[in-house]
DNA sequence: GCGACAG
DNA sequence: ATCTTGTCGC
């Protein structure tokens, strides 16, 4: 299983923290996204016991019109060794990597991009939605389906039913704890880059069909795990 | 010191 | 994340 050389696993974790409170002071929790017509969902999976890292990026075209309905314009799939093992809390620098590499074999250029992970909701305000969004320098909101960090209380019964993810002060909001479908543990919604909270939100919920994750993470989640 | 801990 | 069969519910 393992191929990770230890040096890595020891310098990096250390290095990798001094880089994100770097990167945290970038990252922009205000609006600032063109207008959507090409919305992308991204999720990275492995394969041969984890030695393989396997990214997939979704393109949906967002049609307001047709009772919000999407097309899928174009699917991407980058493979390459994994680097690094999976650290709580350094989950950008395991996934990142491969998902850029899937990135540049996209042809269409999304304007927003939702990511399998948190975006601030994480304790250094940069997870893997928001270093992303960084490094491409497009607005992502992250959708997880658990907890990093942060308190909340239960939301309410229906579907877009939400309540405050908070750290810190009680006043820092860092997210939203999601209920996407009726009667199923809710999802973490947060903003990546370029997104903020209410926007984000906005976004993930016009994007709920009848699953509990919205379509393009549902869709970049099954082309990464190869079913569908 | 004792938990908690995205994927 | 991944390994895995059947099973409960709409």
């Amino acid at each position: 299983m393992p191929h990770t050389p230890l040096h890595d696993w020891n310098l990096i974790p250390t290095e990798a923290i001094a880089l994100q409170k770097r990167l945290a002071g970038r990252v922009e929790r205000a609006d600032r996204l063109d207008p959507v017509r090409h919305l992308a969902g991204v999720d990275i999976g492995f394969e041969q016991g984890g030695e393989i890292t396997r990214a997939a990026v979704v393109v949906l075209a967002w049609s307001p019109n047709d009772g919000n309905e999407f097309e899928v314009v174009e699917q991407v799939v980058h493979r390459e060794p994994t680097r690094m093992p999976y650290v709580p809390g350094l989950l950008s620098f395991r996934e990142v990597p491969a998902a850029l590499g899937a990135f540049e074999k996209l042809e269409v250029k999304p304007e927003l991009v939702m990511v399998d992970g948190q975006g601030i909701a994480h304790p250094r305000r940069i997870g893997v939605a928001s270093h992303l969004g960084l490094w491409l320098d497009l607005p992502t909101i992250g959708v997880a389906k658990s907890r990093l960090c942060g308190r909340h209380g239960e939301p309410g019964p229906e579907r877009g039913d939400w309540t405050p993810l908070v750290d810190g002060s009680d006043t820092e909001v860092i997210g939203a704890v999601l209920r996407s479908r009726v009667k199923v543990k809710p999802i973490f919604v947060s903003p990546g880059h370029r997104v903020s909270l209410p926007t984000a939100i906005e976004w993930v919920t016009s994007c709920l069909r009848r699953t509990k994750l919205p379509e393009p993470t549902r869709l970049a989640d099954r082309l990464a795990s190869r079913r569908g």
